[in-house]
DNA sequence: GCTGGATGCTCAGCAGGCTGAGGAACGAGG
DNA sequence: CCTCGTTCCTCAGCCTGCTGAGCATCCAGC
């Protein structure tokens, strides 16, 4: 009971979640950014999206999202306009700075997960879970 | 960059936690717990623990554990006390309500994951991430 | 004894998830 | 046209993480 390994699969997952995304928040602190907003920088790509296209690809809630690019827009990381064709939409752009600080970002992302003794595996079957749990909640991602 | 697929393994996993997180505290509803309030209730064992101590033991700060505390002591899971020993403890103990629950939830945490491929091989690759990223964080647990 | 570090806790405040409620715009059908 | 359902967004509020600051208590060493 005092030890991980007797905690349930899932609470494991959540912890190690936990713990890899402190590290990871570390290192991008020196960049200015935080997680959230680091993925929605990086799934805006070159184009301009939608809050709630954002949401989906980034399986958060739509509310999440807003309030992650709020924060971005804040930080000059981003802008947001509503849409001409369709007014019920707000269009988020990459600005300049944004852009290259997604560079950099991404370089650290990648440091942040600890060896593990077979990658592959738990890439797979991370994935899997998504997909599986993603059903219903995030449709046509 | 849209699919799960192309993102970086650390997303993964934070994405896989959140959606397992979300499925379990929907069937924790059903019984009046939080996830959080779950595995306090759980790491209390039979006998009194200190707020650090279980903090220590979830892998949170010790601010985190005791505001998870103190939502469960309003709705009457556990009682706390002063240690008469050592008056900066503060003793924590499930009341039979807590117990009772604790019994419940037990049962439905199990459910909460996906059925995956390979379960046993998800579970120690989540030990290894955890082990090797609690390091210096979270000494002696 | 007293002082000073270590330890346990609380308070305040931020970020990131979530829900629920409500407003504005679009679009299909009468 | 006009209405009604859907979609996109905002606002408000909750829970769980985190940090930083500050207080009380304990204990070791002088």
């Amino acid at each position: 009971m005092e030890s991980p390994q007797d905690w349930p699969t899932g609470r494991l997952l959540s912890t190690a979640a936990r713990l890899v995304e402190h590290a990871w928040a570390e290192r991008l602190e020196t960049v200015g950014l935080t997680h959230a907003g680091l993925i929605a920088l990086h799934l805006l790509g070159e184009g301009a999206r939608s809050q709630s296209d954002l949401a989906r690809s980034a399986r958060v809630q739509l509310q999440t999202m807003a309030r992650t690019v709020e924060r971005l827009e804040r930080h000059g990381h981003v802008t947001r306009q509503r849409d001409a064709a369709d007014a019920r939409r707000v269009l988020v752009a990459r600005t300049p700075e944004g852009a290259a600080l997604l560079e950099q970002a991404q370089r650290l992302e990648s440091e942040a997960l600890p060896p593990v003794s077979d990658p592959a595996a738990l890439r797979a079957l991370l994935l899997e879970v998504v997909r599986s749990a993603s059903g219903g909640r995030f449709p046509a991602s």
